[in-house]
RNA sequence: UCCUCGGUAGCUCAGCGGUAGAGCGGUCGGCUGUUAACCGAUUGGUCGUAGGUUCGAAUCCCACCCGAGGAGCCA
């Protein structure tokens, strides 16, 4: 008989089964002649009801011992409860502290805590009821989004955490050296000499793995990746990391349409299974967290995302009896509160805006018949605001080119993504998802720091 | 980076010119098949930091540090 886990056992454990679990006490309540012990695994929200009879060996000087934190190795029989709130309990025949937790300086209550508070102790947290629900549902995304990819036969790849390309353009980079700050070669013009850096120029941490997914993509039609990112932008938002994780999704012989279906799909896909593999924690943020996420998750799952084009979208802004701080406009670029007041009080639902002004969007975005637009794809999600952004590429040498030299990059740069123009070029498209905010948007947690382990923002780097 | 609000006991907060408070937690005792247990007692603070105003500052002024919400940037 081995370890068995608190999940598996409130389940399935039947009345005389012999168990033994492990875990951590989340709170102990005397009664004369014995005690309560809760017991939590991580296995699930629920934890498991300990009986602690006064009999058993060195019953005194044990129950001093479990306190709120402490881990304790715990064999016993499994018997139907007396008490309400819990089908089965554990009456211990034996139990053993492996790790005390001094009551006086354990910073977890049994009461609540404000998040705020939680941060400051992330290595603690995670023994909560709400951060541990996260992380499992953080999971249970994780896996939804690989199981997605993978059944559909999408290759997973892995693309660089180190670039030296410092092209996407995507905010404010981290850079990469091994060169001794104390002594920075210099160039006789007085510049850092980066020829004499591990790799021989500036090198960078990587903000999105997209020029590389479309690489693989020209080889393996269908890939993704699944990966850490990092930007270097001093945000300081409920929003933002500097670090966070990115999906992005290339296919090959893919236009806009094909991107955009995907992008529904994947969302309703990734609900449904949370909600199918994670129904206690999605039922305890619904309850706690925001009362509105299991309507928002069955709305998802069972509603057409709206279809708009930019140009439709200004158009309803323009209509919109609501007064916007920043005024509508064909060109601008949507603001937070415009994309809000699509998703949140017009369609109620998600929203793909599609062909945006090719101004205010990437140079890699293919460009529309008409030269004014290109084929970009960003879905607007209510509470969240953008959580995908995605385009139809530009797989046409000339054009490509002329959009480069446009935006002010140096077209040498990317001579190696030029030339998947050059050499059996094919229409594609993709998308990129933050994970992060997947996450908040299924939990509804408010702030991104508390769906992330251990949150990378500006002087906050502690564990 | 900008705007707004905030920083007082381990936690959540009240006090907003007259010298430190509550609830929760912790500790001790009581009681009870308990489940955010309950009841009683008790413990606990250089009031973010540094200046200034004042007879007197947690309270008013200034600077800085830190946090939260919103904005920008974006995912």
């Amino acid at each position: 008989m081995g370890t068995r886990r608190v999940a598996d056992i409130l389940k399935n454990a039947q009345p005389d089964e012999k168990v033994t679990i492990k875990g951590w006490v989340r709170t102990k309540r005397e009664l004369k002649g014995f005690s309560f012990v809760e017991v939590n695994d991580g296995s699930s929200l629920a934890n498991l009801q300990v009986v602690l009879d006064s009999q058993i060996p060195e019953y005194e000087n044990l129950l001093k011992k479990i306190n709120t934190g402490a881990s304790v190795e715990v064999t016993g029989v499994v018997v139907a409860s007396q008490g309400k709130g819990q089908r089965i309990e554990l009456k211990a025949n034996t139990l053993t502290v492996y790790g005390e937790a001094d009551a006086e300086t354990y910073p977890l209550q049994k009461k609540r805590h404000s998040f705020e508070f939680l941060r400051t102790i992330s290595h603690l947290r995670a023994r909560t009821n709400t951060i541990g629900s996260v992380f499992r549902v953080r999971n249970a995304c994780a896996t939804a989004i690989h199981k997605f990819f993978q059944d559909k036969g999408f290759l997973w790849i892995h693309s660089p955490i180190i670039t030296a390309s410092d092209c996407e353009g995507a905010g404010e980079l981290f850079s990469v050296t091994s060169l001794d700050f104390k002594n920075i070669p210099k160039t006789e013009t007085g510049e850092i000499d980066y020829s004499q850096d591990f790799f021989g120029k500036p090198a960078y941490l990587t903000v999105s793995g997209q020029l590389q997914a479309e690489v693989m993509a020209m080889a393996f039609q269908n890939v993704y990746t699944f990966g850490p990112t990092f930007r270097a932008e001093n945000s300081n938002t409920s929003r933002h990391l500097a670090e966070f994780w990115m999906v992005e999704p290339e296919m090959a012989f893919c236009d806009l349409e094909g991107d955009r279906n995907l992008a529904e799909e994947f969302l309703k896909y990734i609900f449904k299974y949370v909600l199918d593999n994670c129904p206690e924690d999605m039922e305890f943020f619904n309850k706690w967290i925001d009362k509105s996420i299991l309507a928002t998750a069955d709305n998802i799952i069972n509603n057409e995302f709206a279809r708009i084009t930019y140009t439709e979208a200004i158009s309803l802004l323009e209509k919109a009896k609501k007064k916007f701080e920043f005024p509508v406009e064909w060109g601008i670029d949507l603001q937070s509160e415009h994309e809000r007041y699509l998703a949140e009080d017009l369609f109620k639902k998600p929203v793909i805006v599609t062909n945006y002004p090719k101004e205010i969007k990437a140079f890699y975005m293919r460009l529309d018949d008409g030269g004014k637009t290109v084929a970009a794809m960003d879905v607007l999600a209510p509470k969240i605001g953008e959580i995908i952004g995605g385009s139809q590429r530009e797989e046409r040498l000339d054009v490509l080119e002329k959009r480069i030299q446009e935006s002010g990059i140096e077209v040498d740069s990317l001579w190696w993504y030029l030339d998947l123009r050059r050499y059996g070029t094919v229409p594609h498209a993709g998308f990129g998802l933050g994970f992060e905010r997947l996450v908040q948007f299924m939990t509804g947690m408010t702030n991104i720091r508390d769906v992330v382990p251990f949150p990378r923002t500006p002087l906050n780097a502690e564990f």
